[in-house]
DNA sequence: AATTTCCCCAACCGCGAAGTT
DNA sequence: TAACTTCGCGGTTGGGGAAAT
């Protein structure tokens, strides 16, 4: 069926509202409520289609609109429910009473998103992407130890054990390379380390992983297919599932990220609030599916142009492929 | 001081869902 | 049940102010 236009926009005003305007839209529905949006521009003496004052209301002259920047407690919990909701801002408005769902939807756009992008993560799956990122400078980040950074422990975890992994490689290297007259300049990994990719490993049965076999999996969240595979020395599920692997790999296992932020006891110890995630999730679909996204994909990862620019370097130091979505089902 | 670039956010657009006839 | 209307949502745009050159 068509689309039917929301009203006739013949000789109706478009662009910002007036004080005027808004006074009259004011003075109307605290008169007669809003009652039918279609009906209500040509009572109330306004040249605007209803769609318009019913935005204008809405995200600007309800009196019970909070303005004003965001608190700390506010913004983790956008980034919280936008982990588990994605992009469904009424959704997500609807827990922070005051707010629009226009409101959160800019306040993601234009802050919260660059801030995870520069943290390393993915904004979209919440998920860190060090694929793009240049361990050193998180950990030498000022928002290193900060509580924005508390949000995500994991990413400290493993960005500092990669870092020193690949830290005490380098001196590896740098004592061989001694050994060997040879000279290495603004090298910060392990040639090894750079190559390597990490990858989801596709038809790896969980029963398999060496992480249960030998209880090492200290992050239940993370999918049961997910392992780490060092691509310059394994191609299948059974590399990276130890058999046949260097001792490299194996000590990758354990560094394995944790991206329950709900299970875990990080979020629980940082974040007092104890929200009822189920009571946001109006339906099973409510699932973290990255909606879509201008991004384009690199690397199995969505990336857009601003994105890029936000992360240092990096492609040929590490490069990551991770599972792109939480399992809802977990929190539940 | 003038110009350009960047950034924010209010407002618009198009679509699908829900409601009504 | 189909046709139509209304509402609400999410993505996008563009005007205007701030910052940079």
């Amino acid at each position: 069926m068509g689309r039917a236009p929301c009203c006739d926009k013949n000789g109706l005003k478009k662009g910002p509202w007036t004080q005027e305007e808004d006074q009259k839209l004011i003075d109307y529905i605290q008169k007669h409520g809003y009652g039918n949006w279609r009906i209500l521009p040509k009572n109330a003496g306004l040249q605007r289609c209803g769609k318009s004052c019913r935005l204008r209301w809405t995200n600007y002259l309800r009196p019970d609109i909070k303005r004003g920047l965001f608190s700390f407690e506010e913004e983790e919990t956008i980034i919280h429910l936008h982990s588990i909701l994605g992009n469904k801002w009424s959704t997500i408005a609807s827990r922070l009473p005051g707010r629009t769902d226009n409101e959160i939807k800019n306040y993601w756009n234009t802050h919260i998103r660059k801030r995870l992008l520069k943290m390393g993560i993915d904004p979209v799956t919440h998920s860190p992407r060090l694929d793009l990122l240049d361990l050193s400078s998180i950990l030498s980040s000022p928002l290193y130890g900060s509580s924005q950074m508390n949000m995500y422990p994991e990413i400290l975890k493993l960005a500092s054990s990669l870092f020193s992994s690949s830290h005490q490689q380098n001196q590896d290297l740098n004592i061989c390379d001694q050994n060997n007259g040879q000279e290495h300049h603004n090298q910060s990994f392990n040639p090894q380390i750079q190559n390597q990719q990490i990858q989801p490993c596709v038809s790896m049965p969980f029963n398999q992983s060496r992480l249960v076999e030998s209880n090492l999996n200290p992050y239940p969240s993370i999918s049961p297919d997910f392992c780490f595979q060092q691509h310059s020395q394994l191609s299948d599920w059974q590399h990276c599932n130890g058999i046949g692997s260097s001792t490299k790999t194996e000590d990758f296992v354990p560094q394995l990220p944790c991206y329950n932020y709900y299970n875990s006891d990080c979020y629980a110890n940082n974040n007092n609030q104890n929200m009822s995630f189920s009571s946001v999730l109006p339906t099973p679909s409510s699932s973290p599916t990255p909606l879509n996204s201008n991004s384009t994909y690199k690397n199995g990862s969505s990336i857009t142009e601003d994105e890029t620019e936000s992360f240092v370097s990096s492609n040929n130091i590490l490069r990551f492929q991770i599972q792109d979505m939480l399992c809802v089902s977990e929190f539940l």
